[in-house]
RNA sequence: GCCCCCGUAGCUCAGUUGGAUAGAGCACCAGAUUCCUAAUCUGGGGGUCGCAGGUUCGAAUCCUGUCGGGGGUACCA
């Protein structure tokens, strides 16, 4: 690394100060500005205080004192209130692009995790409908997230918690069984509180219409090993009706259930989200993790009873206030059982949780952080990741949503209307706590305002010149130190110095947690890259080392967009539509 | 009341964890295509970084206060 080769050279010059490295951190960083060099240090300024020195002075001994490899470090330079500068020699930059190319170069090197398991949840929504909006934009930072995290050299692993326990279930059950008694003359009060969505009487229909072939038909869809507990009760819907109430809602419950889980995980599918677990909570009551959570928080001391009720000791935790474990009728809270379910996350050996919720559980972080000390795991042990919501305007009005009411924006129609890179894209264009105006008109739109196109059309710009370099009998092969030499235009130079940037810009977009840092940076490439390639026009007339070099640089281009698009979850198109 | 997020160009937002003259896209103005895809490029105008203090060599960034917008604050799920 450059930066190890400068801190190490500039650490001896500033020996003669006594100076040495616990006394202060080197900061090397890019200068916004170009004609700054490529890196910079602020160390003189920070010394020159410590020292009783005037910064500008003390910055040009360290700059004549410093001695560091020509062949690395080109030029040093003190500028402005005594800012060090350092210039990278263009052969080490052609080294390091080279080393972005290779398999085994820079993006092996920042594989620093161990391969650390870690656990990273999102969406998890609850199964009473089908995914709305909010969930996409859950599902694009986790999914993200989890390549990032592996790029880095962790084992990160996706999970879905599906809430399939409970009241709401209940509520869905009764729900269906409503819809569907209306249907075959039978009605009933519609249950209080109950979920009105189009899709429960559409569901009904069919209930009534092909009872056996549509159920059995679902059940099939459930073959993989983590949705062997999701099963429709035996018989059909008549049967169903027949019992008696609290069952027969348990029926309607358990199909609805099977249904809308089926709908979820298609739509995961449809938008690129790959779990590898899908966690049941009624799992965790079967299982009496529940229970054995419980019995652990009161062995701990961390639990008291009062007015019928368990409580957990939170405030002594950091909380504001002590919360419900169990309540006074001795049913749980969903706190307990999700105390139960990130305790058994932890044994099941991730050393680390990444939870993505939504704002209106931000009130919830110290609570569960709480129950992890309480528990010995310890706070720091769960990250939550809290994700702001999503404004959709549609003809400049503001879409609301409100699942009760049936009226919300489903994922599918957004991947039906905008497609799902384009959604993918613009919602990892915000950083995940900030709030985000989805322009649905713009993103439908395929025009340059659409921020996805211009990256994608700067790939598909690449492979088209190569595909007529191939035409045209030149293949090119793999890029050299020999072919880069040959690198000569400003525009190029400019390229190549982002491009080399990559293994730092993953590396912070993962520890950062921000995604959107790669689209910026993906953004800038294409942008660079049209630069170059409007300004040496005519790639292929030039003379052989010339043309040689920019097919190089163009297959440098491509293979970062590639790699940064895979981690998006966004397409790199060979060709685009010509459009008019 | 208390807690969280946000406030930067006309609009949507970046701002590399405290750096040098605060940036990009869109919109606006002026240009570029006998050319490998113009979904592009070149140039221009546009700012009291909500406001007021503080911390220091240096603040959009950190601290305090304040104003404005959004969300939260259940023995709900």
């Amino acid at each position: 690394m450059v930066e190890d080769i400068l801190r190490k050279g500039l650490l001896a010059a500033l020996e003669t100060y006594g100076v040495y490295e616990e006394d202060l951190e080197i900061l090397l960083e890019k200068p916004r500005d170009r004609s700054h060099g490529d890196l910079s240090t602020n160390l003189a300024l920070v010394l020159g205080g410590r020292l009783g020195r005037k910064p500008r002075e003390l910055a040009g001994e360290i700059a004549a004192r410093v001695e560091l490899p020509r062949e690395i470090i080109e030029s040093v330079e003190i500028a402005g209130p005594g800012f060090i500068n350092f210039r990278i020699a263009r052969p080490h930059q052609i080294r390091l692009l080279l080393d972005v190319w290779r398999p085994d170069g820079a993006l092996r090197d920042i594989r620093t995790g161990g391969n650390r398991r870690i656990n990273v949840e999102f969406i998890s929504a609850n199964p009473t409908g089908p995914l709305n909006v909010v969930s996409a934009r859950a599902g694009a930072f986790g999914m993200t997230l989890v390549r990032l995290l592996d790029a880095i050299g962790y084992d990160a692993h996706a999970e879905y918690y599906v809430n399939d326990a409970g009241r709401q279930v209940e509520l869905l059950g009764a729900s269906l069984r409503a819809n569907y008694l209306q249907l075959v003359g039978e009605p009933v009060a519609f249950p209080e509180g109950g979920y009105q969505g189009r899709y429960l009487e559409i569901m009904a229909a069919e209930l009534q219409e092909r009872d056996t072939t549509v159920i059995k038909r679902a059940t099939t869809a459930f073959d993989d090993e983590s949705f062997q507990r999701v099963r429709a009760p035996e018989g059909n819907a008549e049967d169903w009706r027949k019992l008696p109430e609290q069952e027969s809602i348990r029926c309607f419950a358990k199909y609805a259930l099977m249904k809308i889980l089926s709908w979820q995980r298609e739509t995961c599918r449809r938008f690129g989200l790959r779990f590898e677990t899908w966690y049941f909570e009624s799992e965790l009551h079967e299982s009496k993790r529940v229970e054995r959570a419980l019995d652990k928080l009161k062995k701990m001391g961390a639990t008291y009873e009062q007015e019928g009720a368990v409580w957990f000791k939170s405030t002594t935790h950091g909380d504001e206030k002590d919360r419900v474990l169990v309540r006074a009728d001795g049913v749980p809270t969903y706190f307990l059982a999700d105390i139960a379910y990130h305790y058994h996350k932890h044994q099941r050996g991730f050393e680390y949780a990444i939870d993505f919720w939504g704002p209106d559980h931000h009130g919830y972080i110290p609570r569960m952080q709480g129950a992890m000390e309480a528990l010995g795991v310890g706070r720091a042990w769960l990250e939550v990741q809290i994700l702001q919501h999503v404004t959709f305007l549609e003809g400049g009005r503001n879409i609301q949503m409100s699942k009760r009411r049936g009226q919300f924006v489903t994922m599918d129609a957004l991947i039906d209307e905008v497609g799902a890179d384009v959604a993918k894209y613009i919602f990892l264009t915000r950083k995940p706590n900030s709030h985000l105006d989805f322009d649905l008109d713009l993103a439908k739109q395929q025009s340059d305002e659409n921020p996805v196109m211009k990256v994608k059309y700067a790939h598909a710009r690449i492979c088209s010149l190569l595909a007529k370099a191939l035409d045209a009998g030149i293949d090119p092969g793999e890029p050299t130190a020999q072919s880069l030499a040959h690198l000569e235009h400003e525009a190029e130079w400019n390229l190549v110095r982002e491009l080399i940037r990559l293994p730092q810009v993953i590396v912070s977009a993962a520890q950062a947690r921000e995604p959107h840092r790669l689209t910026g940076y993906v953004d800038e490439i294409a942008g660079l890259y049209n630069q170059f390639y409007n300004q040496c026009k005519k790639i292929l007339d030039q003379a052989p080392d010339r043309r040689l070099a920019q097919l190089h640089l163009s297959l440098a281009t491509r293979h970062v967009l590639r790699l940064v698009l895979d981690m998006l979850g966004v397409e790199a198109p060979a060709e685009m539509e010509k459009r008019d």
